[in-house]
DNA sequence: GCATTATTTCTATATTTATGGAAATATAGA
DNA sequence: TCTATATTTCCATAAATATAGAAATAATGC
């Protein structure tokens, strides 16, 4: 992933309603939620709720599919397996400093 | 971590120019770097790097120390830390689904 | 105190993003 | 085809964010 898509993504997620959303999403599991559904789980209007479901898939964070007259957004698990990915190689230090656990602490020397 | 400050914290790092930054100074180590090489650097006016930095350290992802007439800033890994341990909980469906290696798809049933 | 260097604040401006009502579009059943 | 429902697009508007020059502030050495 390069640095302009790792924005895209991050600027999807960086937006409470959107965090919300796809929060919502990935609870729901990889059968998704229905628009409308969405809108009302979240008290969102529906124009609101689609311009943000909008930028979300435009970032390949959610996918979308029609079933009869729903459309049925869902989590892309794996683009933000990818996110977590760059983030971990590239502003972590590839994990050296910054590890998984929280009791870690950066190291006072020898960092390498 | 609230739902607010991951968004506070991600939009900090939602924008090119302060991705940019942020990587740059977790490439530098714990020491950091004073604001007028990551201007020189990064190729930022003085005033833009300001405004930047400013806003990440806002969202708590970089410290500052003065040290002589320079400012270092430099990567805070804890913040960092505890934001991707955030996403894994909240937007992974905490590692069930989205699990670290790169090769991991979404699961066709039993997702649980 | 003065000059030098580093950084921030001020200011104006440009650009992007968010919001939601109303109209348009799409799907499907009677 | 008509109707009902689901969702999107259009539109205007409001609000937030980004940019960078110029002036102001801070730290240091002479």
């Amino acid at each position: 992933m390069d640095n302009k898509s790792a924005v895209t993504i991050l600027s999807s997620i960086a937006q409470e309603a959107r965090l919300d959303i796809f929060r919502t999403l990935v609870q729901a599991g990889i059968a998704g939620l229905p628009a409308g559904n969405i809108a009302e789980k979240l008290n969102i209007p529906n124009s609101t709720l689609s311009f943000h479901l909008k930028e979300l898939s435009h970032a390949g964070l959610v996918n979308a599919r029609q079933e009869s007259r729903f459309i049925y957004y869902s989590a892309n698990y794996h683009a933000m397996n990818n996110l977590l990915a760059y983030l971990t190689e590239n502003c972590c230090a590839g994990e050296q400093i910054c590890c998984t656990d929280t009791s870690c602490e950066t190291p006072q020397k020898d960092a390498k």
